[in-house]
DNA sequence: CGACATGTTGAGATGGATCAACACTTGTGG
DNA sequence: CCACAAGTGTTGATCCATCTCAACATGTCG
């Protein structure tokens, strides 16, 4: 994984440390909790392999997703540091893990500056994306927001070198659309039909093809700027 | 400042350091840019005193806000390192800032460590900010989130000692509070205007006072957890 | 076979948006 | 000093995007 374009190299010394850091693999099975929104468990992960995603829920059930993790994402480190505001993590596909035990992140700014400013690169990477969310949340009509979708996720997943074919893998059902987009299943459903019947895209058997790029930014309003190589640990 | 109680003590040799890694002092009239959406300048600022607050737009001119800042917040990390997804950065009154050179981050992070850990630290704080207000503008009606927004920023500010008599400075207007929702400008005006006939709220002469917070906390769902000491920069 | 998760569709209800005034304050220039 | 524009808050009327409710279809799995 380390081979691909989308990550940054890491020098032999850094890449002992992360191995020593780590303290297993995990595993996760497609529906399972990572890290639990009333017991955080206070590990860290790399996400290796597979889809999750990170939400919150009000006490009456409404559930926020606030965004989707994918592989090379580091996953937990909100709960180091964010005073209780808590968040759950799930996974969507079956998903292996790196572990890293929940106190050994000083150690690793310690010995390794580099690898502590790239803990912060992926955190305020991470946090750019929830950025871009609040604002399809907040500011951007049903259709703007599921094109949004559609193309921020698609282009994330071909930049990891997961697409084929001009396809990608979706894990992710209407009911997931919906919680993170802040509209109803229902018309999360009617929405998705629409562009679909437009010929914007196409989605069946768990695959997502985007057949009109171009209508769907346009429709967005969302233009992607280039992609930088990302730290992995 | 720094002896405020909401923030962690530093070492003598850190707060050296951080006196030779700032550039100077800033100085930002209320309503004055400090990070321009489009031209981002790629400083880091900690605010010392005053309120701002991280944006975004749209093509259009629909604008979201993504949060407010206060005395002591890290402003221009997500430049560093979130590819491309920009933001603006604006004083909502005069405000203070201490400026750091561009290209200093990656020495604090060799040199002291523990300052990069504090840097991470507050990266993870501000998003799970935006985390709380993402949930907030996807899944709670407008009652809920006028609630909250007027709670959460009571608190921050009581936090800094910033309260006085038990009301604090509150110096947004109602567009402001609009766009921090997604709502538009009438709902949340006569929003605001209902919970404060209930006798939840009183908000005169850019000051706020929360009348019934427990009644406030009931309608926003948001039970408050314990603040942390955070480390200031 | 039934139970369950998921997707689909229509009808009707409603929260919030939009449009349009108007009031009040502040600052500005003549 | 007044006249006026600009920013802000307020309110009513109307509209519509989205929600809710209610069915039903399909596929999977025990």
């Amino acid at each position: 994984m380390r081979a691909l374009d989308a990550f940054k190299p890491v020098t032999p010394q850094e890449l002992d440390f992360i191995q020593g850091f780590r303290s297993g693999a995990g595993f996760a099975a497609a529906g399972s909790s990572i890290i639990s929104e009333q017991n955080p468990n206070g590990k860290l992960f790399t996400l290796y392999a597979g889809w999750a995603f990170r939400y919150k829920t009000l006490s009456d059930g409404r559930r926020q997703i606030l965004n989707f993790l994918l592989p090379g994402d580091f996953i937990g480190l909100q709960q180091e540091f964010a005073n209780g505001a808590s968040h759950g993590v799930e996974a969507l596909t079956d998903a292996t893990l790196c572990v890293f035990p929940r106190d050994g992140l000083w150690d690793l700014f310690r010995h390794f500056p580099s690898l502590g400013y790239d803990v912060t690169w992926l955190s305020a990477r991470e946090e750019g994306m929830v950025d871009e969310n609040l604002l399809t949340n907040g500011r951007r009509s049903a259709t703007e927001r599921v094109a949004m979708l559609l193309i921020h996720l698609y282009r994330r997943v071909k930049w990891l070198g997961l697409a084929t074919d001009g396809s990608i893998e979706f894990p992710i059902n209407q009911q997931h659309i919906a919680d993170a987009l802040g509209l109803s299943l229902v018309h999360t459903n009617k929405t998705l039909r629409r562009l679909k019947q437009l010929g914007l895209h196409e989605l069946q058997d768990g695959r997502l093809r985007l057949l009109n790029p171009k209508a769907l930014h346009r429709l967005a309003d969302y233009y992607d700027l280039p992609m930088r190589q990302v730290p992995l640990l």
